[in-house]
DNA sequence: AATTTTGTTAACTAAATGGTTAATCTATTT
DNA sequence: AAATAGATTAACCATTTAGTTAACAAAATT
């Protein structure tokens, strides 16, 4: 992986991808600038237009890079044979981690898409991501089995996701407000995997 | 054509305000060009400078003012006596509600807090703003009568908080994704305010 | 080995942008 | 009415920034 010259042995184009990955996810397309990515990439500032044409392209690509992985993720983690309750832990487990390991990518999404709506609504469009079926499908079936409570699936898919995403990306809020130090935040959202979980099944089991 | 608030008639430090708010709420500070808000409140540039010195000031006012706004009202929420399944519904809907008046705001503080962290430090150690107090022990109560099942009162309180902010924050992912028109969502949310509360009750409600 | 294509650089340009200045206009004070 | 202080403007300045150019180097192709 990281060589004696960090990642200045790669090609060009792959170094600059991942600058800009870096620089774009952290500060945003107004913060960031060309020659930041070049200096962090050890190029010429030319071979950014070379590679990419313009800032435009370049963010871009790394917006649909970022989208693309995120989502590809998310979709694989309902595409099993779990049991419903299994599935939910499972997805909430899952889902946390893959935030963990991305930690810029949400809010980055959030912020860039409040700026620029139509470029999300072009990427579902071409990706033809939809909501998981088979999921709803399945908590349609636990409704009519009385399994759990009546829920429109659409409704619960949303606050799975608004329990696991939201404290990451209000995390310096969630931090400054609960006085979490920043050391031990991770150990707070792994803690905050079960209780997530429970909050849920418990609220949609019958009993 | 009028600023957007029709509002030529101020006097300028306020329309310049209502100029920059609107402005650096949807553009984010480093979207937003000093030239653009000076058109907007329609008064030469050097007026921005003569009243609030550089950018920066004027985005801390801006700032400031709107992250106030925003805690103080949503800590009265919790600021009344009622019994804690009123409260919840009460504060569910009072919080939808005031993001459903500043929809850009949420997303504002997230976008300019996660670029620069520091800057809420300050406000929140200013301000001394903390987690309400009485409605932490009013949970803790509530468990130990057993009128609800043992919960952490943080972790209830940023569940009630996620699931109420983040389709908002994330709103134009949320439309695209689960294919809502636009002008159906503050409908959508309307619907979700009864949603969320029953699914805050049904889980922590001991039966 | 000669030529062409691809990759890379330094120096440059044009536009944008935050901020300043000095003059002018307006309302208030004397 | 004259003087003063506050509000407003156009023109300007310095810097930043995305993007270009033309020359050069390294591979690849002939």
């Amino acid at each position: 992986m990281d060589n004696i010259n960090g990642a200045s042995e790669q090609n060009a184009e792959k170094r600059i991808l991942e600058s800009a990955r870096h620089i774009f996810h952290t500060k945003g397309f107004n913060g960031t600038k060309m020659q930041e990515i070049a200096d962090d990439a050890k190029i010429n500032k030319a071979m950014l237009h070379y590679y990419f044409r313009s800032k435009d392209k370049l963010f871009e690509s790394v917006f649909l890079e970022a989208a693309n992985e995120f989502f590809s993720k998310v979709l694989k983690l309902v595409d099993n044979d779990l049991p419903l309750f299994k599935k939910i832990e499972s997805f909430v487990n899952g889902y946390i981690d893959i935030i963990l390991c991305n930690p810029f990518i949400p809010a980055f999404i959030i912020s860039e898409i409040n700026q620029n709506p139509e470029r999300l609504k072009k990427f579902f469009y071409k990706k033809h991501i939809r909501p998981p079926a088979s999921f709803f499908e399945q908590i349609s079936k636990a409704v009519k089995d009385k399994e759990i409570i009546p829920i429109d699936p659409m409704q619960l898919m949303l606050n799975i996701i608004s329990l696991c995403l939201f404290p990451i990306v209000a995390r310096p809020v969630v931090e400054t407000i609960f006085n979490i130090p920043e050391n031990k935040y991770i150990q707070f959202l792994e803690l905050r995997k079960k209780e997530v979980s429970k909050f849920i099944i418990n609220s949609i089991k019958v009993k």
